[in-house]
DNA sequence: CGAGTGCTTGATGGCAATCAAACACCGTGG
DNA sequence: CCACGGTGTTTGATTGCCATCAAGCACTCG
């Protein structure tokens, strides 16, 4: 989200949860009566599978919305759950769509937000069903990597607070399975581990590797709102 | 989207296009001035892997938008192709976006769609993601054929205008494993083929079977406009 | 009728799952 | 201080799902 966006969403905030690891923010099934921005830390959006298996669909950083998915279900589809220490601001779904519905300059980065997230997620739907395991890590790491950069963070090294099971259903793939291929990434001179600390050796060669498309996200100029924030008066599209 | 929304697009519609299977009507890398709404007949995204193979994210029928993902981008992310002879009806983005910024009802229905999205996504990730290529073939089925149910077609038997190598590259497998797996649904008594007629005989069974999630999507009241369509005024949420 | 496309089946190989066990790390409690 | 249980990591052995390679067959179309 942009500044501003997360700016007017904290002005909603009726209550901040601190978090530790494996916290459960909100479980899958439960009634959607809240949306939330993550203030701190990592956090994780995952689907139970009836047969045991879990997938993570999304990792979440700082600034990020959880929840917003399931606005369109009485219950909800995904449970969040803290990877570290963590804190979450929690925001009333009445407030959140009535900010919507109020403020359409909101309104517009709200949607091209969600839709932003159908392009990450196509792009892991691609990665998960077309390409093996080492490639799925690669791309997992350098989605991470330029996300923190974006954050701030600088340099080819990082702190990676997953267990390799929470790796594992990220990649769609066995614990056991992603170690060996943690190791295979290393042996290939690609990535250094030590502990949770993950160097990227050879951050062109992951992005060939993995296959991994670059995505440069716009505001296209479509998409700009008139001056003063208000609706642009367009007589002829308002509907009803 | 809902018959309105449906409606509103339609009043922006500049050209129509009439298209046979395999045509293209936007391929990844163009320029993103336009989306699409599917008047008539199949359509699908799809994402390209420099190796060569391809996923498709989304299986297209009629009333739904396409190329909505890649408004975030100056360059689209997705092919986007006809399944069957199709017709698509051209939106300029700039319309498009209008709509969005001067329609609230419509606006809320347009993100509300966009989450909605998000959530098959998910569901698909985690389908391709977390089990095996029979599983993955009886949750699709079971998608199409509820989304045939609600636009208004009936009985356990349709039309699949699929060939079994796009059906592979729905479903993350090869052409060949996608010819066994129908087989082995049909031996296993779930399905029955006629060409590109499928039967679902055991619905109930289907959807064990492949771990397929219950949906129920509803407006939750929260997002009812006030009446008269325009934007309830709440002073103090409007942002800058 | 020949070429192309799509479907089907068989044989073989490889990537990843499964089963199993040892090892490192860490906070807790005797 | 060290025993300990728990969690997480690593490695080996075996199995199996699916990919790959190959070939035959059915159908359509120019």
């Amino acid at each position: 989200m942009t500044a501003s966006e997360i700016e007017a969403v904290e002005s909603l905030v009726v209550e901040q949860r601190h978090l530790k690891r494996h916290d459960i923010i909100r479980a899958q099934g439960e009634p959607v009566q809240e949306v939330y921005l993550l203030a701190e830390g990592w956090a994780a959006s995952f689907l139970d599978v009836v047969t045991g298996s879990r997938q993570l669909v999304r990792v979440h950083l700082p600034g990020d919305m959880l929840g917003t998915p399931s606005v369109v279900l009485a219950t909800a589809a995904e449970t969040l759950v803290a990877l570290s220490r963590a804190t979450v601001d929690v925001v009333p779904l009445s407030a959140y769509s009535k900010l919507f519905m109020s403020a359409p300059r909101i309104a517009v980065g709200m949607f091209l937000t969600a839709q932003k997230e159908r392009i990450l997620l196509m792009d892991r739907l691609t990665s998960i069903g077309r390409t093996n395991a080492a490639q799925r890590l690669a791309a997992f790491l350098l989605n991470i990597h330029e996300r923190l950069g974006i954050a701030g963070f600088q340099g080819p090294t990082f702190q990676l607070p997953l267990s390799q099971d929470e790796l594992a259903d990220v990649l769609g793939i066995t614990p056991v399975h992603t170690n060996r291929t943690l190791s295979q990434l290393a042996r290939a001179g690609l990535i250094r581990r030590h502990g949770k600390s993950i160097t990227l050796l050879d951050i062109d060669g992951l992005r060939s590797f993995g296959a991994v498309p670059l995505r440069r996200f716009e505001r296209l100029p479509q998409w700009q709102l008139a001056p003063g924030g208000d609706y642009s008066p367009h007589a002829g599209t308002m509907v009803r």
